[in-house]
This record gives structure tokens, C-alpha cells and sequence, in this order.
RNA sequence: GCCGAUGUAGCUCAGUUGGCCAGAGCAGCUGAUUUGUAAUCAGCUGGUCGGGGGUUCGAAUCCCUCCAUCGGCUCCA
């Protein structure tokens, strides 16, 4: 006998031998119908295995994430079995559950597959799920394992094999399909029953473009189908928030192919988002300690050399613009730093003028591949939220902890709670990819990390992921498919002052080099700006927002009282506008609302009998009748409410 | 850049297997209406069907090519 302890603490005695899915039927029938997969002394493993030692046992279902992702792998299995059944001899890479659903990564051989030909995959994976085969593993030698798929000519099994060590190896197999897999699995095929296949892509071998491409099928299965129904409705909702579109609804920004590709247009009330989304870090930058500053466009190609960057980005870059003498060449810059740098050494530095803190709303230029532009989040012309502080090897981490305090005061008075906080770090494998010693990489790593660390801010590490001249701290968000983008980002560097060779004289009156730290609370206007319209459906805060008022007159025999409204309003400080067309209220209110209008002042003889205004809040309804002074008090304490409990 | 898909009026979309001057709703313009909390009525304007080339008696529909967009991959100073 063996002894099983549930999650709720309760001890059980079974067989030697017993299987999860067995202490589920000794549960209870409708239990044992559900469970995908057991976590056994915290190992997720087959529900199938049998157990031959006392043991933790927590059964997994749907509801459970790995429950989820176990199902998933398992239906990367059975897509590739229904692959292989309709296009014999295809070579199967890798079949991985993802965070919505699993795909498999296949070698087509003489075939070619497009959308059309999923739904055909669809019922086939259907029909083999109804045969309710079992997942069966079985360890095997590694010889075995080779011979097997030597045999079936698979060369991307046998890559993966030769990484593997002998008496590790495991195979499932579910009907008449064999994989290397290390497993878990689902029980049999029938738990199944809703299938749907999302996309094809491309797809490199070891994610490596100098690898062969491989085709790679999205998929998502369901144990119903009515989850299925909702997951696509999701889906749809999710669209509805999409950034591009709302910013086309909203007349935010546009693009033009004349104008180019990844070129944002940004519109008027667009524009007037962004400056005052600047105008708010600006202020806050300010107390801060930073200077603003303003430096070209452009810089001569002797900037990029010195910098490092034109040995790194130049041929892939956007090309140098000319001049009429033919030696000297100009880039668009593809970042702010190196004139910055410039602007520290315009005049002799001492201990005493550091921290120099020099901020710019800097626009900048690069040629990102044409497949990789997305609306405002990738684009190749931007504007960054940029700032460089130079500061002494001791002020690094306080000056580090300082931008920390910045970037959570946006985060949070923007209502982002779900951002992860990443620390990027250098790949160990792959070293000749950074430029700069390791002594001060190694520096620079632990002071980002001691400053994360002090601030209490929980954040993940990740290695590999680091700028080639330095660590950074980043700060991503979610968009309305659970896309991650990187916002705001801290990157210390030991590098670049190091090439221009900045310098400062110490109380020792002896020259030191500078530290520099590159930040951006934003990251990006643009991106910054596509985020917060997922994130908020459109319907900015009140401080942001471009309208916050329609006034709607009944009809234009108010119209006079309208604008003396407005007028007054525009004196406290209140944006809006009058709608004096000739349509009846309830149009001009569906109208404000699908402009996400904050406030509407609602008026007619009444309320211009007795000097007031009749107020509907956007998606709230009528909050009734109010003087206009009122009303402005309303607005004015919403705004600092916005702008300040959140701190 | 690579794989797959898409591209019809300012916007959202119809246009069956190639066949009369390419349609609708919204927006816009003109007029009527003077309106009480999410769409008043009528009329009108608007499109080299993404660009170019080809097949055909005939192409928005079929083929080639380029461009842009969408979903991924790779990349992201």
C-alpha cells in the first residue's frame, strides 16, 4: 500500500501501482471524466502512470493551467497524426503547447498547404478523437529511438534525439501515431472535443533564419464546444479594442503609403493626446531634475563611428543622406544618445554639475523589416520619451531608483497594474555579441539589479536579452491579445561614454569617466499611445482626453446659449466643443458617445431658463442638472483625482 | 526579409461558376423638420474594383508581378 495526500491535506491508502486517474474514479465518476493530468510531488506527469511511493497527488482538469497546456500538447499530437494521415511522408519538427493553444512545427516536403485545407485537418483530428485513443508512453533506448525515426527519415527527430541521453528517452504513441516526447499527456484522444486551427506560418528550424523555414500550424482544442464558441468570441471583443482601429474611429493617427511604410500620421486630436501625455512627463521630469534639451534629426556618419553603431546597424540602416560634397554623408538618427553625448562635452564637467539629466522628446528613425511593422507599436519612425543621465559610478543606483519612481508614477496614473518587469542580461553562450569589457558589464548587471531589488519591485530575469552595449530593465504590458510590448526601459551603460570619452573632474581634480543611463518611461509616443488605447478601449481619463465635453443643444434655438457655454468653459479650462447641428438629441448623444466623450451638456429651454446645464456622463447616463459652475468643479476634481490618488 | 492570408466609395461591407453603364448602409452635400438622453425624412454627390502587365469577344472575378495591410517567424540601437 501506498499513502496519497490530496491537495486539501487529506491522506488516502491505494495499491501499489494505483494511477491518478484511478484515486479519481475512487473520487468520484464525473471527477475521473475530467482529469487531464496529475501534478505528483509537484512533477506534472500522465494521470495514466502508476505510483509506487507515498506521494502529493493533485489531479489536473481543464480549470487547472497545466491541466490546459497538457491537453494542448496532446492535441499537437493528434493535429500531427491527422497531418500525417492526409500528407504522407511530411517530417515533423516540434509540437509545443503556447499560452492560447499549441502548434506544430512541420517539414511540407512536395506538398503546400494554405487556409483552405484546415477545416479538412479539423475533421480529421475530429474523427481520430472520437476513436478515443490512448496516449501510451514508453521509455526506450536511444538506439531504439534513432533507429525508429532513421527508418521513418525524419532528420528533424534525429537532431532533437542527438541532444537527448540515453535512458531519457520516451515515445507516445496515440493510434497510429508515434512521437519523441517527453510527455505528459492526456489520457486518450476523446477528451477532445472542440478543434479549431488558427493560422499557418512560417516557421525557422531552432528559431535560427539561417535554418530551413518549416511550416508551423496554430491550433486550439477544447473539451466543449461551447468553450470553443466563447473563446472566439473573445477573440472578436478583443479585436473591437485593437488600437488600429480605434485610432482610425477616433481620428488619432492615420498612415499613407505615399508617406511610407511605418510612417505615422498623427491627426489632430491625436497630436493633442501626445502633447499632453508629454506635457505630464515633462512636469514630472522637471521636479525630477531633468533638463530638456533639443538636438537634430540628423548626424554626420562620424557620430554613428564613434558611437559604434555604424559598425553594427549602418548597411541594414536607412541609408546615409548625401551632400553636394561628395565625402561627407549624414544618417537619420536611430537614436538620441550620441547627441546627448555631444552635449555633455560642450563644456568642461565637474563632480559638482552631476547628475546631468538631459531630456528630449527625441524623434527617431529605423528600418525595421517591412514583415515586422504593426501599427503604432512597431513602426520606423518614432518619437522617444528619451532622457540620459550622467552621473558618477556612485550615483548609479540612487539615480537608477530615481527613474524606477518615474516610470511606476506613469504606469500607475495610467492604471497599468498588469505590467512585468524584466531584467535583460547578457547571454552567457553568446558573448561576442555585446561591445564593451566585462568588468563593467558585470557592473553595470548589479546595479540594475540591486536598484530592482531596493525598490521591492518584482521583476523576472532574462538572459540573452540585453542591448549589445548594456543591461536594461524593461517594462512590458499586455495589449488586447495578450501581445507583450515593451514600454518603458532603464539601461545603464558603460560604453558609450567610454567612445566619446566623456569625462568630469572629481574633487580629487583628476579626470573620471561618466556613467550613463538611458531611460524612457514611455519607451515610445507611439507605442505608449497604441497600449493605452487597447488598455482603455478608447475611453481616456479625463485629463487625456482631446474632447472633454459636447455640448448638445435640443435644438438651434439654443444654440446662442451653447456657445456662451462654451466660452465660458474655455476660460476655466475645459475642452469641448458645441454640436449645433441641425439633428435631434438622441443622435447627437449616440454620436458623443461613439467619439467616447467624457461629458455631454445637455440643453433646452429649461435648462437655459434657469442657467444650467444637464450633464450625461459617457457610458453612465444622466447625472441631472447642475450650474456650469458646478460642473466645472466636477470636472476639475475628477482630473486631480486622475493625476493624484494613484501616486 | 520569410511563410500564409487580404486589398471594391472617406468608413463597414455585398458583388453566385468571367457577361447589361459596379451595389448597399453610414459619413459628406442640399432641402424639409426645431426636436428632451444611443440613429428624423427626402434628394444628390462620390469608385482607373491597391498599381502594372497578361489570358479572353468580354476581367472586380482567371494568371504573373509589384505595393500595402493582417496573422505568425526572424529581428528590434
Amino acid at each position: 500500500m501506498i499513502k496519497v495526500t490530496l491537495p486539501d491535506g487529506s491522506n488516502r491508502e491505494y495499491n501499489n501501482g494505483v494511477t491518478s486517474l484511478d484515486i479519481a474514479k475512487s473520487i468520484s465518476e464525473g471527477l475521473a471524466r475530467n482529469v487531464l493530468a496529475a501534478k505528483v510531488n509537484g512533477e506534472v506527469i500522465d494521470a495514466t502512470r502508476p505510483l509506487h511511493a507515498d506521494c502529493a497527488v493533485q489531479l489536473l482538469t481543464w480549470n487547472d493551467e497545466e491541466g490546459k497546456s497538457t491537453m494542448w500538447h496532446s492535441s499537437a499530437h493528434l493535429m500531427a497524426e491527422a497531418l500525417e494521415k492526409l500528407y504522407p511522408g511530411i517530417k515533423l519538427a516540434i509540437g509545443p503547447p503556447v499560452a492560447n493553444g499549441f502548434y506544430y512545427d512541420i517539414d511540407l516536403m512536395e506538398y503546400s498547404i494554405s487556409e483552405k485545407d484546415l477545416d479538412r485537418v479539423e475533421s480529421t483530428m475530429k474523427e481520430l478523437a472520437r476513436e478515443k485513443n490512448p496516449y501510451i508512453r514508453k521509455e526506450i533506448s536511444k538506439s531504439e529511438a534513432i533507429a525508429y525515426f532513421e527508418e521513418k527519415a525524419d532528420p528533424y527527430k534525429l537532431e532533437l534525439l542527438e541532444g537527448l541521453n540515453d535512458g531519457e528517452i520516451t515515445f507516445y504513441t496515440q493510434g497510429n501515431f508515434t512521437d519523441l516526447c517527453r510527455g505528459p499527456h492526456i489520457p486518450d484522444t476523446g477528451f477532445i472535443k472542440a478543434v479549431k486551427l488558427t493560422a499557418i506560418a512560417g516557421a525557422y528550424w531552432r528559431g535560427d533564419e539561417k535554418n530551413k523555414q518549416l511550416t508551423r500550424i496554430y491550433g486550439v482544442t477544447f473539451p466543449k464546444q461551447s468553450e470553443l464558441d466563447e473563446h472566439l468570441a473573445r477573440l472578436e471583443e478583443a479585436k473591437k479594442r485593437d488600437h488600429r482601429k480605434l485610432g482610425k474611429e477616433l481620428e488619432l493617427f492615420t498612415f499613407s503609403q505615399k508617406v511610407g511604410q511605418g510612417l505615422p500620421l498623427w491627426l489632430p486630436k491625436g497630436a493633442a493626446l501626445r502633447e499632453r501625455l508629454e506635457n505630464f512627463l515633462k512636469k514630472a521630469q522637471r521636479k525630477a531634475g531633468y533638463d530638456q534639451v533639443i538636438t537634430p534629426h540628423i548626424g554626420n556618419k562620424e557620430l554613428y563611428v564613434t558611437s559604434g553603431h555604424y559598425a553594427k546597424y549602418g548597411a541594414d540602416s536607412f541609408q546615409p543622406i548625401r551632400t553636394p560634397d561628395v565625402d561627407e554623408e549624414f544618417y537619420l538618427k536611430p537614436m538620441n544618445c550620441p547627441h546627448h553625448c555631444e552635449i555633455f562635452k560642450s563644456k568642461p564637467r565637474s563632480y559638482k554639475d552631476l547628475p546631468a539629466r538631459f531630456a528630449e522628446f527625441g524623434t527617431v528613425y529605423r528600418y525595421e523589416q517591412s514583415g515586422e511593422l504593426h501599427g503604432l507599436t512597431r513602426v520606423r519612425g518614432f518619437t522617444q520619451d528619451d532622457a540620459h543621465i550622467f552621473c558618477t559610478q556612485e550615483q548609479v543606483k540612487d539615480e537608477f531608483k530615481n527613474v524606477i519612481d518615474i516610470v511606476l508614477y506613469v504606469l500607475k496614473t495610467l492604471d497599468f497594474a498588469n505590467f512585468k518587469a524584466q531584467i535583460s542580461l547578457r547571454d552567457p553562450e553568446n558573448p561576442t555579441k555585446y561591445i564593451g569589457s566585462d568588468e563593467n558589464w558585470e557592473r553595470a548587471e548589479r546595479a540594475i539589479i540591486e536598484a530592482a531589488a531596493e525598490k521591492e519591485l518584482p521583476t523576472v530575469v532574462a538572459y540573452g536579452e540585453a542591448a549589445f552595449y548594456g543591461p536594461k530593465l524593461d517594462f512590458m504590458v499586455q495589449d488586447a491579445l495578450g501581445r507583450e510590448w515593451q514600454l518603458g526601459t532603464i539601461q545603464v551603460d558603460y560604453n558609450l561614454p567610454e567612445r566619446f570619452e566623456l569625462e568630469y573632474t572629481g574633487a580629487d581634480n583628476q579626470k573620471h569617466r561618466p556613467v550613463m543611463i538611458h531611460r524612457a518611461p514611455f519607451g515610445s509616443m507611439e507605442r505608449f499611445v497604441a497600449v493605452l488605447l487597447e488598455h482603455c478601449a478608447g475611453d481616456f481619463p479625463l485629463w487625456l482626453s482631446t474632447e472633454q465635453y459636447a455640448i448638445l443643444p435640443i435644438s438651434e434655438k439654443f444654440n446662442a446659449y451653447a456657445e456662451k457655454l462654451s466660452d465660458m468653459l474655455n476660460n476655466s479650462d475645459i475642452r469641448g466643443f458645441v454640436d449645433d447641428r441641425n439633428e435631434k438629441i438622441g443622435k447627437k448623444i449616440r454620436d458623443a458617445e461613439l467619439k467616447k466623450i467624457p461629458f455631454m451638456l445637455i440643453i433646452g429651454e429649461k435648462e437655459s431658463e434657469n442657467n444650467q446645464v444637464s450633464v450625461r456622463q459617457r457610458g453612465k447616463g444622466d447625472l441631472g442638472s447642475m450650474d456650469l459652475d458646478t460642473f466645472v468643479t466636477t470636472v476639475n476634481q475628477t482630473i486631480e483625482a486622475e493625476l493624484s490618488s494613484k501616486v
